[in-house]
RNA sequence: GGGAUCUUAGCUCAGCUGGGAGAGCAUCUGCCUUACAAGCAGAGGGUCAUAGGUUCGAGCCCUAUAGGUCCCACCA
């Protein structure tokens, strides 16, 4: 036996998958050129944060996206991943801004310029940890083209793209009513604030007429901001409130005389049917406002504290000022009562800060022009969701769409395109980096805010091949194949990135959209770093291997559902990698040096035939569930064809012929090559999901060839397989179980050997048994196996059992009792009566017989005769007991 | 309020276009059989949430109900 194929006895995947992956990376194996001779297949990865740690998330989504990359590259494709990192503006600003805290300065204390500075020297710092980490779990990606959102070329394709927009009235400035999270002082977009419930107040308030003649009751969640209100509203249909409407009202402590107005925006049946109207400080009192041109007082300075126009509560925050104005009006007898009320209070999904909806001037993406034609192109077909019913919620949010805020006061990002002129007011949006005003002539002065981050990566697909130049990239790789990402991130990313691509590329960026759940804790609990129930991938890699956790995260989960993550699963799997692993060493220690040669096919036999066809139809499903992204079942097929086919049967079966082979150098040659044949197909098949240890293997077997990931996918045919072979190896199969079980409930161990004795009237069954005789002998414990189409030199006392085809006997004398005989017979007895009762049920069905299809009534037919022929054979063995 | 999704073995979950209920873990019984005890051989365990319907045939399709999860939505 030859040094170099040995592997060593236990697998160890850490002095493995590091080594393997450099030299993956030294080969340049993941790297993709244009090459017109081959088609492309593409997948540009969700860039992670530079702010980010790896997660369950990360490795969930990059070990999908590396199974389908690794598969087509194996099937002949140009396969490009085209990995990277975005900037991600308001964390990765809170971060920094949160680390000078701690030195004790601020952003404005030393300025944009130098904030920056420090902004790029965090990113060089912290911007490759996440990168490092993906390599780890084996991602595939084309590093040398790794991005950043904010590179030179993705920067120019969002200038790009802001001015196209601009200058065909898709973007606007506005004063509008807009989300602002008071900690990290700036506006958010609609998509990035969440809902969540909260137990709050209602407090009921007594607004009081000008002339003293009545007054109106209310309730309000938000009593602080009774210093903006302009209004009061009722219903134009309420009758009780006929009279008041156009009345005057005196607003408590403030004395500000604010009127009564009508708006069907009012529900009647809720409260009072009286709302105050607060146009600054709430979105609908903001419409209602302009529908009844209401002034706007902002009481709220931009970190949610009263305003100095309230010197009595100037300076308060928004719930210290709650408290003091409830005091106050409980005081001047303008409270009535309070009542505990749960609501729905909007949050910063960064923060968790409570925002506070403000009116500023901001820029917007006007959404209906660009939703249209989003929708379109799935509806079309040119884009599909996979689960397909994840295209419901897209249309949905698309159909329903409110223009998109992305301007943000921050400074790290893409900052806004547009120039002032402080001389003039003259304003440009321009690519140009220094504008000039065209009026006069001045230098202008660009806009402080920056994009929001989803601007940049809704551009990621095409902006990461070159776009907007004419790269030999665009044209080659894009529209890009699979997009892989989690159902959270549809809302934010999917959808600005279709309707981006269709705009400015005319194509959907991608043909399929493969959504996956979230990986929760063992308990089905999110995992967050709050409940401090993360499990770091890292740690999973570096205990079990990270061929172990791919497999955990891609198996027994449906797509688009979540999954549970628990140890007991990654050490299942770590189980199978040792399985491979000790499967692949046993076979390579008979191979040995020798040169393997497939032999006539006469030395092949049943097994080998049998495991040969079952390998070319698992290649076949495998092939077409991958095909159709059903990854996690394609895997437990490979997963049950390497356990418990090719290594609890056919591996068992085999080795007689391997230990003797000086007797059979030809037999033994034709196991050889099947062995290695089948091995090197499944480890093929297994590669995607388990790359360093099929690698490893690989190498170590077929060492003519230097990579498993740049061999080509097992062939396979179509039809279904050959069912001659398995259907003559599963005789086998039945007879061997059959004997097994029979051991058992008599307690007979394999240790005690005895003879077995197949008798059958069917040539062909004979046939099948004699050809295997010598294979199986010793996965029953017998001395000798005697086939024969004649009963009489079976000795008395023996055990029977009947298999298809023929009655098995195993002479057992001391052992064989009388009774247990008549038991075990007459439960088989039993069971073949009622799977003849159902048979016959299907087949005097005429309405079965008349409109099941051809194929499934001769199956049926098949089952009669075969168990009818059984159920001869039962009664036969149980006539001898009744005599 | 609208929508999506789920309910299958003790636990966690698969089950592709409708044709005899599966896996992993757990439990029980035997095995240190010279690749593997991270293993081998066997066993037990399910009215596929409930009620109807379509169909020759339903875990799968349709309707309703119950319960869970999630998303969206301006109810002060």
């Amino acid at each position: 036996m030859s040094q170099a194929k040995e592997l060593e006895k236990t697998y160890n995947p850490k002095n493995i998958e590091q080594k393997t992956y450099e030299r993956w990376m030294e080969k340049k194996y993941f790297h993709a050129e244009v090459n017109r001779d081959k088609k492309p297949f593409t997948i540009v990865m969700p860039p992670p944060n530079i702010t980010g740690q790896l997660h369950m998330g990360h490795a969930l989504d990059n070990t999908l996206q590396d199974i389908l990359i690794r598969f087509k590259r194996m099937r002949g494709y140009e396969t490009l991943w085209l990995p990277g990192t975005d900037h991600a503006s308001i964390a990765t600003e809170a971060k920094i801004v949160e680390a000078m805290r701690e030195e004790g300065i601020t952003k404005e204390e030393i300025g944009r310029d130098k904030f920056l500075e420090r902004a790029w020297d965090w990113k060089k710092t912290y911007g490759g940890r996440i990168v490092e980490q993906l390599k780890k779990i084996g991602s595939s990606c084309d590093w040398d083209r790794e991005r950043f959102t904010m590179d030179e070329g993705c920067s120019k394709a969002v200038k790009k793209v802001f001015v196209n927009y601009y200058n065909e009235g898709l973007i606007y400035r506005g004063e509008r009513i807009i989300n602002w999270c008071p900690h990290c002082l700036t506006s958010i977009s609609d998509a990035e604030v969440e809902y969540e419930n909260q137990e709050g107040s209602f407090w009921h308030l007594r607004y009081k007429t000008k002339d003293g003649s009545g007054y109106l009751d209310l309730a309000t969640t938000r009593p602080e901001t009774l210093l903006g209100d302009t209004a009061v509203a009722v219903n134009p249909k309420d009758e009780r409130y006929k009279d008041m409407v156009g009345k005057t009202l005196i607003l408590p402590l403030v004395n500000r005389e604010i009127p009564v107005v009508a708006d069907d925006y009012v529900d009647m049946e809720f409260g009072t049917g009286v709302v105050k109207i607060t146009p600054a400080h709430d979105p609908n009192d903001f419409e209602v406002g302009l529908r009844h041109n209401l002034p706007i007082i902002n009481v709220l300075t931009e970190d949610a504290k009263i305003t100095e126009d309230y010197p009595r509560y100037a300076g308060m925050d928004r719930y210290e000022a709650r408290k003091a104005i409830v005091k106050d009006l409980e005081e001047c007898g303008a409270l009535l009562k309070i009542e505990p009320h749960e609501h729905n209070v909007g949050t910063c999904y960064r923060c968790g800060t409570t925002v506070e909806p403000r009116v500023s001037k901001q820029w917007f993406v006007n959404m209906e022009p660009l939703a249209g034609p989003a929708i379109e192109a799935v509806k079309k077909g040119e884009t599909k969701f996979v689960p397909q019913h994840f295209d419901k919620t897209y249309y949905h949010w698309l159909e329903n769409i409110r223009d998109w805020c992305i301007s943000r006061q921050l400074w790290w990002g893409h900052r806004i395109p547009a120039f002032y002129c402080d001389e003039c007011g003259e304003m440009v949006v321009t690519e140009d980096d220094s504008a000039v005003c065209p009026k006069c002539g001045k230098p202008m002065r660009q806009d402080p805010d920056t994009l929001d981050t989803w601007f940049s990566s809704a551009l990621w697909p095409f902006s990461t091949l070159g776009w907007p130049e004419n790269t030999e990239e665009m044209d080659y790789f894009y529209p890009t194949d699979v997009l892989v990402t989690g159902y959270d991130i549809i809302l934010f990313w999917v959808i600005r990135m279709m309707f981006s691509g269709i705009k400015h590329t005319e194509h959907a960026p991608f043909n399929t959209v493969l959504i996956h759940g979230l990986v929760r804790d063992s308990q089905g609990r999110k995992m967050s770093k709050s409940l401090g129930n993360g499990i770091d991938p890292l740690e999973i890699i570096d205990q079990y291997g990270a061929d172990a956790l791919r497999l955990t995260l891609v198996t027994g989960n449906a797509p688009g559902n979540d999954m549970r993550f628990y140890n007991e699963r990654v050490e299942a799997n770590r189980n199978f990698a040792n399985k491979v692993w000790n499967a692949s060493r046993f076979i390579m220690m008979h191979l040995g040096d020798g040169v393997i040669v497939k032999p006539e096919d006469k030395f092949f036999t049943s097994a080998d035939r049998w495991i040969i066809s079952r390998c070319n139809t698992v290649a076949f499903e495998v092939t077409e569930n991958m095909e159709k992204f059903e990854l996690g079942v394609a895997v437990s097929k490979i997963y049950d064809f390497i356990w418990s086919e090719f290594c609890d049967w056919y591996i068992e079966i085999v080795k007689p012929r391997l230990f003797n082979k000086e007797s059979d150098p030809d037999g033994a040659m034709a196991a050889f090559w099947t062995l290695k044949t089948v091995l090197i197909d499944a480890l093929k098949l297994l590669h995607p999901y388990m790359p360093f240890i099929t690698e490893e293997i690989f190498t170590t077997i077929q060492s003519e060839e230097e990579s498993i990931m740049i061999s080509t996918w097992p062939e396979y045919s179509e039809q279904k397989a050959c069912s001659e072979a398995e259907s003559a190896f599963a005789n086998v199969l039945e007879l061997v179980r059959t004997i097994r079980n029979v051991r058992k409930e008599m307690n007979v161990p394999m240790s005690r050997k005895a003879n077995v004795y197949i008798i059958s009237d069917k040539e062909e069954v004979i046939k099948a048994f004699e050809e295997n005789k010598g294979a199986y002998i010793h996965l029953i414990g017998a001395s000798e196996v005697i086939v024969s189409s004649d009963k009489a030199n079976v000795p008395e006392n023996s055990v029977s059992s009947v298999i298809s085809g023929a009655t098995v006997y195993m002479p057992l004398n001391d052992l064989v009792d009388a009774d247990k005989e008549i038991s075990r017979l007459t439960k088989e007895k039993e069971r073949l009566e009622r799977e003849l009762a159902r048979v016959n049920g299907m087949l005097s069905n005429e309405k079965f017989m008349s409109k099941a299809p051809e194929s499934k009534v001769n199956e049926e037919k098949e089952k009669l005769a075969k168990y009818t022929d059984m159920m001869e054979k039962v009664l036969e063995e149980l006539s001898h007991f009744q005599k």
